[in-house]
DNA sequence: CTAATGACCATTA
DNA sequence: ATAATGGCCATTA
């Protein structure tokens, strides 16, 4: 079955590891870059552990919600090599 | 079909 | 810096 949640899974799929998106950009990816409140909505009623649903963080840097809480999603992105500070994510490029 | 929901975004105060 | 407001879209009830 083909639909935005499809392609919104396989793109989140597509992430490499200590590498992150926003919302807005899976959307746009996704072909609709407006949808980016659909995809958190997806997003939050994934339940397929084979999506790494903790590397969509939001445009302004914060991290957002996460299924098993957003601290958990903190310490992923931490364990893939971001920075993260005060609830934000800092790019390593200067 | 309509209405409500939400892991959001941008603007304004 | 934070808070409130409006907009935006797919999904669900």
């Amino acid at each position: 079955m083909n639909s935005f949640q499809e392609k919104v899974y396989e793109i989140v799929k597509k992430i490499p590891k200590g590498k992150v998106l926003t919302y807005k950009k899976v959307a746009q990816r996704a072909g609709r870059s407006k949808a980016w409140r659909a995809v958190g909505n997806i997003l939050a009623k994934n339940k397929n552990p084979n999506i790494p649903c903790h590397r969509v963080i939001r445009t302004d840097g914060k991290i957002g919600g996460y299924n098993k809480g957003a601290r958990k999603k903190i310490e992923l992105l931490r364990e893939e090599g971001n920075i993260i500070k005060d609830g934000k994510r800092f790019d390593s490029k200067k």
